[in-house]
Formats: structure tokens, C-alpha cells, sequence
DNA sequence: TCGATCATACAAAGTTGCTTCAAATGTATG
DNA sequence: CATACATTTGAAGCAACTTTGTATGATCGA
């Protein structure tokens, strides 16, 4: 990584949007490396190939380059997630099939794990926050092309319902397995059992 | 706390588990007040007016102190919860109301907060496994007076996967309020919507 | 006498409160 | 981009203190 010597030194090629990009990208890469206590500014600035001064350019602090690698790595998890539900027909599926997702790939990226453990106060909270998590998870169900409306599911508050109850179930199985290894199928047999009757005829108030 | 030097030196009044009931319940009472990390084995036996050596007679760790006191505060928070619960007639209620009364009595209980924060690894992690919690709240269902088999919990498997989904929602609610203040109301109408219809006719296999 | 407790002592392990040194953050200037 | 620098944070080492866990003999009541 010894570029910088020989190279352009004035604007970069791309727009500033895509050097920003790269930061978060290099953060990103690094806190999967080294974990996040070991990752300093001067290791992501080397690894994205520019001097700190040009990572404060686009972050005026570390805290804004950690936020910003959360809220990408949520965002870029809901577009997987999104896509993989794509393949389920029914509610109650996209239902079941979305916490076991959930369960089994979130472990894989570790700036994610971190951020669902993070305790109040932790700048990983403001970052993003459960709340935005509940709405991250509303906003991919609404996009999955399935008959929401025949499975009872139509407003705002149906949504963000039911994202909420799935979200809360994954965290929690994330952070009580429950038994020491929980195989898919008894994950869905779980969320199928207890959430399916309220995906089949219509929820109303009750 | 100074007796001992006028009072009996032999035998002390009551049995052998008399003497036990009373250390655990010193403990409680110092993790109430101190905390947990500030709580030693010396504050223990001073509370419970015996020397270090009458409580090493009972517990051969301090850790089986802690778990005495976890396991003898969770069946008591059970006791609790049963009583509570006995109040409401229809499955649906119970399983609403077991949420709400678990979220908004944990908190109040130190020692059960502890528990349910507790990592991997921690001792207290050992005390009480997250299992014998969902053992515990299917103990609780089966023994509130209402008419489970008409709601369509029968079987072991029923109780046991209705508790461990309310378990886990009420668990999730204490780490993750999602807004600053949940009321119970907030509470209610998302257990009543979600788990609800699941306890209305059979649930049978999905 | 027996069984349980008290009293005291003590080694090993863990905590706390420093002091010191290196690394990282944040800012300035050319 | 490159270099420089004040301030903050983190880790490492170390001494004083606390706590754990164990041992031993004396005391008291049944």
C-alpha cells in the first residue's frame, strides 16, 4: 500500500462522494480485520490510501467515520436481506424466513454484532439506534413482493408491528441461543408457531 | 451488628437450613443495597450475623452464594408472576399481562437485572440459563387457573414455545425499550396483535 | 462427647491507585 | 499531501490493600 508517492496529488479521480465512500469502505474492512478497539484512524486512512488530514476533510471526528460504517453496514445487510426474502411467497414465510436470516448472517459481520450488543450510552447506539432498526425492518418487509394485504398486513402501524416483534425475536436469539446450537428449522417451527395465526386473516384490533 | 460476644456460641437456634435461608437471604439483601461487584463475603456474613467460616460450612465458593441467591430471586420473582397472572381469565390476557409484569418488575429486582445482562461465561450466566428461564415462565403458564386447552396450548411443546417467545419479547423490551418511555399499553397491543391470534383456536401444525 | 460455631492466622489471588511511557486524536500551517 | 505539535487517551508496570479460600484450636449447648 505505498501509493501516494508517485501518484496524483491534487483533486483525486471520482467525485468527493467516492473518496468518502472509500473511507468507509477501508473502516469497514479494518474493524472486520482487527475488531473495533484495535482499529485506529491511521489504519484507516492507510488502508483507503490517503493521510489522516484527507479522512477529517470528510469526517470531522472518529465517532462520524464509526457511524457512518454502521449505518452503511445496515443498510447494505437490509438490501441482502431484502433480496433473499424475495424468494418467499407467503407473509408468514417472509415472516419465519426473515429472523432466521437475520439470525444466521448478522453474526458473520462483525460491526453489526457489535452495534446490537452496544450498551446505552455507547456512541454505536446513536448511531443507530433500535428504533431505526425496527424501521429498517418495516421498510424491507414493505418491499417484499408478497399480498401483504390479504395476509392482514396494510398500514404504517401493521409494518412496523410486525418488524418490530421479528427484530426483537432475531436480537434475542442472538443473544440467547437458547440451547447451544439452534438448527433453522426449530428457529422457524418457533416464529411460524407463534407469529403465523396473526399473518392469516385479518389482525383488526383485538 | 455487634453480637456474638454475649450471645450463643453452639448450636444455633433452628435447623441446618434455617442457617442456609438466612445467608442467601443476607446476600440478596446486600446486592440490593451495595451492588454486586461491591457485595463480599464478608459483608454476607456480617448481614447474616455469622463469621466467613459458617458461610464457607454452606457454600464451598463465594459463587455459590451468588447462585443460591439468582436461582432463590428468580423462584421467587415466579411465585410473584403466578400470583399476578391469577388475576386474568383468558389465555390471551395471561400471556399479555406476563410480559408486561415481567418488564416492569425485573427492573426493580438488582440481582435479576444482573442475571439477565449477564455475557458468556459469567458465573452468574451459569446460575440461571437462559433454558431453565424458559422452563421457569412454562412452569408459570401451566399453573395459572385458565382454560389453556381451549385456547390450544396442550401439550409440553405449546407451553414451552409460548413461553419462550413472551420470555424473549419481555427480555428484549428490558435492553431495548425502543422508545425512551414504552407504555403499557404500547405493551399490551403489540403482544395482544401478535401473539394473540395464536391463542385463539388450535394451533396445531403450520 | 459430638456437632456446629467462633476466633485467629495465613497464603494466594484479585483490586485499586498510582506513575510512566507510548500511541492516537484533533488542529494548524505550508 | 506533508510535517509538526498540543492534548487526550491507552497500556504497562508496580506497590498497597482487599478478598478469597484453607487450616487449626477453642468455645458453647445438647
Amino acid at each position: 500500500m505505498h501509493m501516494g508517492h508517485h501518484g496524483w496529488q491534487g483533486n483525486p479521480p471520482g467525485t468527493e462522494h467516492e473518496a468518502r465512500r472509500r473511507i468507509v469502505k477501508a473502516a469497514t474492512a479494518c474493524i472486520d480485520r482487527a475488531g473495533l478497539a484495535k482499529t485506529s484512524l491511521s489504519d484507516v486512512a492507510q488502508e483507503a490510501g490517503v493521510t489522516r488530514q484527507t479522512v477529517y476533510r470528510y469526517f470531522p471526528r472518529l465517532t462520524d467515520v464509526l457511524s457512518a460504517v454502521a449505518i452503511a453496514g445496515a443498510e447494505e445487510f437490509a438490501g441482502r436481506m431484502e433480496q433473499h426474502l424475495a424468494a418467499f411467497t407467503s407473509a408468514t414465510e417472509v415472516a419465519v424466513e426473515s429472523v432466521v436470516f437475520g439470525v444466521r448472517t448478522v453474526p458473520r459481520e462483525p460491526y453489526l454484532g457489535l452495534l446490537l450488543q452496544a450498551g446505552e450510552g455507547d456512541f454505536f447506539t446513536d448511531a443507530v439506534t433500535s428504533a431505526q432498526w425496527f424501521a429498517l425492518g418495516a421498510r424491507i418487509l414493505r418491499n417484499v413482493p408478497v399480498d401483504w394485504a390479504s395476509a392482514g398486513v396494510t398500514t404504517d402501524d401493521d409494518f412496523a408491528g410486525l418488524a418490530e416483534v421479528l427484530m426483537r425475536l432475531f436480537l434475542s436469539f442472538l443473544q440467547h441461543p437458547s440451547a447451544p446450537t439452534v438448527t433453522d428449522d426449530q428457529l422457524r417451527t418457533l416464529v411460524r408457531r407463534w407469529i403465523g395465526p396473526a399473518l392469516r386473516g385479518p389482525i383488526g384490533r383485538v
